[in-house]
DNA sequence: CAACCGCCCTGGGAGC
DNA sequence: TGCTCCCAGGGCGGTT
């Protein structure tokens, strides 16, 4: 489940194969994602240097001399660096050869992806989007006065993408864990100290998942095809039933907005 | 306007 | 073994 730590791993994956270099080819085998790829992309993309390899949110933005492929792995999609390409299988949706002999492969079985040429530099997608949360535009001053105006439960408030971006279901669970907050806490309620310990938390939840090339369960795999290995450290996500690493009472799964909540009753308050 | 809910999609796991 | 059912969930767009 890409999040903001996988697309990280991502970018940092297909950079370096990547940048500067020439798009010779492309082929779409699957043109139904999240949004319909542009039936003109090849022609769009041909011919084009990359000029950088950038995140924003959970984007990937391949800045091309002419406009921007902007490219999000939804819920099950991942980027390969091929070189050479096997043959395409099943859910290979989108190939993009570049002139050193690279193959950007991008794969998606669930198809909530996106993968989207745009003439300028700036996308409507990314218009309204919230604080990297590991920049230091996301502050406690920011995060608390936003706060002031949500009825929302803290979980759903801190997943809101104009909140704060890139926090998905995964690290909003283990980062209120860490922060010993209630996922079921109003977001209005909770003080200024309790959001001082929550932005140190997303930030190191975050960070350390990075490091560790995000987070596989089951579909994630980094560029190079390695799967990601922060699973090992979820504290909360996943572990319902089982006991928590802190106090030793019994993880409880709840559903929030449509999506499981994980948390320990004892310690979260 | 904020909050909520439905929807898009497929594979994997559980249950029978 | 094989079928059916349920669940995973990001984010848009529509409704309350």
């Amino acid at each position: 489940m890409p999040e903001l730590p996988e697309v990280e791993t991502t970018r940092r994956g297909i950079e370096p194969a990547i940048n500067l270099q020439t798009i010779a080819s492309v082929s779409v085998r699957n043109a139904k994602l999240r949004w319909p790829v542009n039936p003109d992309l090849a022609q769009r993309l041909v011919g084009q240097q990359v000029k950088s390899v950038h995140r924003r949110a959970k984007y990937l933005i391949i800045q091309l001399e002419r406009g921007i492929l902007l490219i999000h792995l939804g819920m099950s999609g991942h980027l390969r660096v091929l070189k050479p390409a096997p043959a395409p299988e099943k859910h290979d949706h989108v190939d993009i050869t570049f002139g050193n002999g690279v193959v950007l492969r991008y794969n998606d079985p669930r198809r909530f992806g996106a993968v989207l040429w745009h003439p300028e530099n700036q996308h409507p997608l990314l218009e309204k989007l919230g604080p990297e949360p590991l920049s230091e535009a996301f502050s406690v001053d920011q995060l608390y006065t936003l706060s002031r105006r949500s009825s929302q439960p803290i979980k759903t408030f801190i997943m809101d993408q104009q909140i704060v971006v890139g926090v998905g279901n995964i690290y909003a669970c283990e980062a209120l864990f860490k922060a010993r907050i209630n996922p079921k806490r109003t977001a209005n309620k909770v003080s200024k100290a309790r959001y001082e310990k929550l932005v140190v938390a997303i930030k190191e939840t975050l960070a350390k998942a990075i490091e560790q090339g995000g987070t596989t369960l089951r579909d994630f795999k980094q560029a190079e095809g390695k799967p990601g290995y922060f699973a090992q450290q979820l504290t909360t996500y996943g572990r319902a039933g089982q006991p928590c690493n802190h106090c030793g009472s019994t993880i409880k799964t709840i559903k929030q907005a449509q999506r499981s909540t994980f948390y320990c009753p004892q310690c979260q308050r």
